[in-house]
DNA sequence: GTGGATGCAAACTCTTTGCACCTTG
DNA sequence: CAAGGTGCAAAGAGTTTGCATCCAC
């Protein structure tokens, strides 16, 4: 995955724009507006080197499958800033979430050696506060 | 699914034994020493059914299919007693954490209404402390 | 020109459904 | 005995792979 194919700038391009997390279905529509016939195939494969190279992330959430993201430009930090996800509910549409309450190694039982936690928030995105 | 069969008596007796998380693919492995012959279609139905009848809680955690659980026996709180899990990064096997950091609504940006909150541990535990 | 990238179709995995047979109450 | 449950096989949904063609460098 090393040229530069009107494919993968269409993929990059609309994770760039929207700004939040895309499912490879998602960014297909997007990506279809400038390449049409546009496969999800390709998008698949094009996700994966460019998770392989870290120009993007992939997004786990409970009970979805794998979204993905490009990092965020936040002061100089590069792509793996720490961060988390909120899902709304109505839409489903996936935000990311700049705040992290710290180390969660207290919670767990003596025995267990935290290295890593995941935090997803759930409820309404301001454009669905009111709707449904 | 209101009959007592041996395949439903299996399955609750492998979830409750276990004191964890599992799987479909773990729960028929379990219950199989029962119910030599017991489907994954079987398994697959009598989760559903649980579920909806509250005697099983579904398990998501990012990145990996539905697991099931038997709710805990937390002194005289029934089955939606909210707690999280911890993951096991070597063996992958998940285990309850009764334990939560409280309200996670401050995280969100302004304009995000939080309606609930899942949070996952990840790391290793106390049988996989040493290994690999 | 050539090797990497693409698109289609087929393969794969996980889960659900159709249907004939079996079992519980 | 009748309604509900089971097991097999087939159908679906989401993702990956094989292969001939295409195009970026």
């Amino acid at each position: 995955m090393k040229r530069n194919t009107r494919q993968r700038e269409a993929i990059l391009a609309s994770l760039h724009a929207s700004g939040r997390s895309l499912s490879p279905v998602e960014i297909r529509e997007e990506a279809s507006r400038d390449v049409p016939n546009l496969s999800l195939t390709t998008v698949y494969r094009q996700l994966k080197g460019l998770v392989e190279e870290a120009t993007v992330e992939t997004v786990d959430l409970p009970g979805q499958s794998t979204r993905y993201e490009a990092p965020c430009g936040v002061s100089g930090e590069s792509a793996d800033h720490h961060h988390h996800h909120f899902h709304c509910v109505h839409c489903e549409k996936v935000y990311p979430i700049h705040a992290c309450p710290g180390s969660m190694a207290q919670l767990a039982p003596k025995g267990f050696r935290v290295e890593r936690h995941d935090l997803t928030l759930h409820g309404r995105c301001p454009a669905c506060t009111g709707k449904g």
